[in-house]
DNA sequence: AAAAAATAGTAATCTAGTTTAATATTTTAC
DNA sequence: GTAAAATATTAAACTAGATTACTATTTTTT
């Protein structure tokens, strides 16, 4: 592992800092686990039916996640920005094939903890299975609030919902993909947000 | 601990032993932090605003999580029976008020993991800790799972995928838990089931 | 700077699912 | 075993959001 390994690691490592105390060593052998990848506007982290083969630290750069169904309509099913995660953890922690593309809406640099090293990771840190267990859960609790705000919410309430929770994400990415991500047509944004500006 | 609690245990030992593998000491120690209780028909094992205390496992009985929405309208959120978890998992692991309920639909056993416990038993077996893990993956790839399929099926293929794929829960909740669960209203589903019959 | 491509807006028509309101059936309680 | 409560069915009227199809605007490419 270079000395540029360590650097780039360094926004990864202060988000770990939040959640779990590494000592000095331990995040040198993090780091040496642990790949650095730049990525452009476009290209694709992980496509339908391959096996995810990493999990994906977000270091800057935008990503979508959807899904092609079978009338051939894409679904977007979470938006990635800095300091986040991305992947099919599905895929992944089973190694089958994915349902999920991750395709960069801006060019992106990424750091990747691949399949193979993350056992040895947990082996050799287990403070950072405790971490990984509290993103997961995190990561469980905000998808199940989605159920449920889909389920109680109209169209044009979860539109507002994510107009004040993600204003940063909403200014980074086309209208019609928002509308996908909301589970509704991109001519609804239009009216709904039409309708919130008037009275 | 007694040798009853040990009893009791059992499904849940089975069902660990799935996972990971105890020493029959980390077995003892494990019981001797959970709890086994009996709740009635229509009993809470958590209200809204409540904060939850326990992870449950279920050995017998059926119970659904759900909530309120701010017209009174009840939503579903999962059901749970044998072998199957239940608890607010985010009102557990931040300690705030659950926006859930859990409710049995039928008597329930169940075996209760205190939080206070939880920690130490994670200190004392590191195991543990790793099938808290992938039990939470699981729940969670479940999850994403459901809310793809809230986008791309319709009401009446949600209802098909539930009949096909859990037969058992469908016969033991009425249909109109099932129409919330699902999404959309029982005279709905009463409409779906009986075009489903004639062709 | 022009052309092409991508994104956004508008409006009429249509439909999956809701609402309301009443009746029928099954389960539970005494 | 009967009354009451809970659950299920049916059907007409209604609505949130989809579809279609076209125009306007913004962004990207050359």
């Amino acid at each position: 592992m270079t000395m540029k390994a360590m650097e780039h690691a360094k926004p990864l490592l202060n988000y770990i800092r939040k959640h779990v105390t590494l000592s000095e060593e331990e995040e040198v052998f993090l780091c040496s686990k642990i790949d650095y990848r730049k990525y452009l506007k476009g290209q694709y982290i992980l496509q339908q039916g391959d096996i995810s083969t990493t999990q994906c630290f977000i270091l800057s750069g935008c990503t979508k996640m959807f899904f092609v169904d079978n009338d051939g309509q894409e679904h977007i099913v979470m938006f990635s920005i800095e300091d986040w995660w991305t992947s099919d953890l599905g895929s992944f922690v089973s190694q089958t094939p994915s349902d999920f593309n991750v395709q960069c809406l801006e060019a992106s640099e990424v750091i990747q903890f691949p399949y193979e090293t993350i056992e040895s990771l947990f082996e050799g840190i287990p403070k950072l299975e405790r971490f990984f267990r509290k993103i997961i859960e995190q990561a469980f609790v905000a998808s199940q609030k989605r159920i449920i705000q889909n389920f109680s919410l109209s169209a044009k309430e979860r539109y507002q919902l994510f107009h004040s929770k993600y204003p940063q994400i909403e200014q980074r990415i086309p209208q019609y993909m928002l509308a996908s991500y909301l589970g509704f047509t991109k001519e609804f944004l239009s009216k709904v947000k039409k309708e919130l500006l008037k009275p």
